[in-house]
DNA sequence: CTGAAAGCGCTTACAG
DNA sequence: CTGAAAGCGCTTACAG
């Protein structure tokens, strides 16, 4: 063994009598509860329920073996805990390999984020789980029924995907962001995305918009189809032609595309809504190609209120979904059914209509 | 404890007689290295042996052994394993919260993939650790010390990161995408950035462009600055101008931005060599506007040959990096010292000029 | 409220 | 080549 140690701890065998003199390497080994329980005259037992807040101890101990704790660094072991424990205190969030692009979307890299704050507040770690293609379900049994994780997350989910079937069936905690299109029933959370959708042609129809358009997102996404939903029973109600439709895949190129296509077809169009921020800020730039004055000729409106809207000249007037709420109610939603805690019923949060200076 | 259990085995305590009779819940515990042990009518130690890959055990018995962790489906407890090895068998992917945007590139996004995929051939685990701005250095240094990973990948570093610092202190094994800018010295691996731009810079000098310009990325990040370096030198040697330049964050929108004030500045150009593709996209867009035609008027080379290089119109010639083996090369440096292997020097790969139809 | 003791599932010298 | 045994660091009934 050469050259740097690495920063793994040998297993410090206490073995025969150390041959060399001098100095141990200081604090080779990390602070242990047999540790702690020395330092503060007291059992592992009792330190153990201090370092978990267990109420029956007395303040007393519990202010001496704090000290001790804070004093020695100690840092409870993961590994040992879970083997008691039975739990990893890890969870999963499950990207099929084609998905990776789940991180290419900035609302669900900003959900991520969310979901990280959430989660390292509980103390639980996030795992990337890549599931391939072809040899999937194996892999992923495997993995889970090795007990490497407490729990899933699913996130960006096409219809026909496998994924949903293989949890639900292997039995481990899942939540679902978005609600599901298939017919696996699994808790999830998501937000009004019809209402959202009505609230945005609400507000076109009532400044006066007459030929109101849309770039919906793609008709295998929940997303995508909730929507397009909203647009058209909103004119239906209005009583207002719904015929003014393009698809995009939420991306700011495939917004631009679709708008362009949109404009081909509807030259006397007077305003558009988009079916994410992504879309609308493609949108924006093919209406200015076209130079059509926004929100004077156009008026839009977007959805995700993410910081791209109000990047955008002008800036985006959008359905904004609360974040850092939903991250938190899928993490809550998933610690609980870790917890043993039964089947959490889905939730739905509330969209808000964001009126900036696009519509 | 109501409802639906959720899928968390309990402790089960073998305890008092069974009460209940009747079949008990089928194998509501996983197998154990007993339980194969028991059925291959071995020790446990030759089970564990067997798992592992140890060659001390005969033909004969590993066969014998292997069918009933076949049979039994038996997957090791890695908590207990843990316990002992002192590893978790799960490395981090640090980022900082603010840099979730890590995502958001897509060359990053793939380095990730082909990361996810030779760990899961190693049955290593990938960690998201999340450092916020304000608390990083407690909870990393409590993280680390807490023996959660074996080590740790750090990607996307702008300068004055405080991060390569904390983990290089921390003494965990650490790799880096791309070569550090700081005065920190950890194992990384990257391409030859200067040479790749050289390449394309070359190959458009020798198709006969005379005024070439180059959309850069960011100052502060060595991707950034290398390739910019690598389009002046080679234009030096070229006795050619270097003057015309402009910056993005290699973004697609921040390329289309950096052609437009190229365009306005230095109009007479002839080709542009941009530092990924994704800014070359958006320079295609921005000169399809201005309505120069590609290559004829202005030839165009990107970097990173991505998917998104073969989609534009016309497909980009590009510099191609070897992501693969760039992730592979990671995963084996780090890995290497994890298991205690001395510290890995850099590694730098090659990269090759792609030609298309672009330039 | 506190401690002694058992046990979680594995790996690894140590004998044979 | 194989097994008996110790031990990794924790939690949790069980007594007191």
């Amino acid at each position: 063994m050469t050259g740097k140690d690495g920063g793994i701890p040998k297993a410090v065998a206490p073995g025969p009598e150390a041959v060399v003199p001098g100095p141990e390497p200081a604090s080779a080994s990390a602070p242990t509860l047999e540790t702690v329980a020395a330092e503060a005259g007291v059992s592992r037992a009792t330190v153990s329920r201090v370092v978990n807040g267990s109420p029956k101890v007395s303040d007393e101990v519990r202010a001496v073996v704090q000290a001790a704790v804070a004093r020695l660094g100690y840092v409870p072991n993961r590994a040992a805990r879970s083997l008691v424990t039975r739990r990893t205190g890890s969870v999963a969030l499950v990207v099929s390999e084609a998905e990776m692009k789940v991180f290419t979307d900035p609302l669900l890299a900003a959900m991520v984020r969310s979901m990280g704050v959430a989660l390292s507040a509980r103390d639980v770690q996030l795992v990337l789980m890549m599931v391939r293609a072809d040899n999937e379900r194996q892999r992923l049994t495997g993995y889970l029924l090795g007990g490497h994780v407490d729990g899933v997350f699913l996130m960006s989910l096409h219809e026909g995907d496998p994924l949903p079937r293989i949890l639900h069936d292997s039995g481990v905690p899942v939540v679902q962001m978005a609600r599901p299109l298939g017919d696996v029933k699994l808790p999830y959370v998501d937000v009004d995305n019809v209402h959202g959708a009505r609230l945005a042609v609400r507000h076109l129809v009532a400044i006066g918009r007459q030929r109101i358009a849309t770039i919906a997102g793609p008709p295998d996404m929940v997303a995508g189809v909730d929507r397009l939903d909203g647009f058209r029973e909103e004119l239906l109600g209005a009583r207002m032609a719904d015929h003014r439709v393009a698809f995009g895949d939420f991306s700011q190129s495939s917004g631009e595309q679709a708008m362009l296509a949109l404009l081909a077809d509807h030259p006397d169009l007077d305003a558009v809504f988009c079916a994410s921020d992504l879309m609308a800020a493609g949108a924006l730039r093919a209406l200015r190609r076209h130079e059509r004055r926004v929100p004077e000729d156009v008026a839009v409106v977007g959805y995700d209120d993410l910081d791209v809207a109000l990047l955008t000249e002008p800036p985006l007037s959008t359905v904004s979904q609360p974040v850092e709420a939903m991250a938190a109610t899928m993490v809550d939603m998933l610690l609980a059914q870790v917890a043993g805690r039964p089947l959490p019923s889905p939730a739905i949060l509330p969209t808000r209509l964001v009126l900036r200076a696009s519509g």
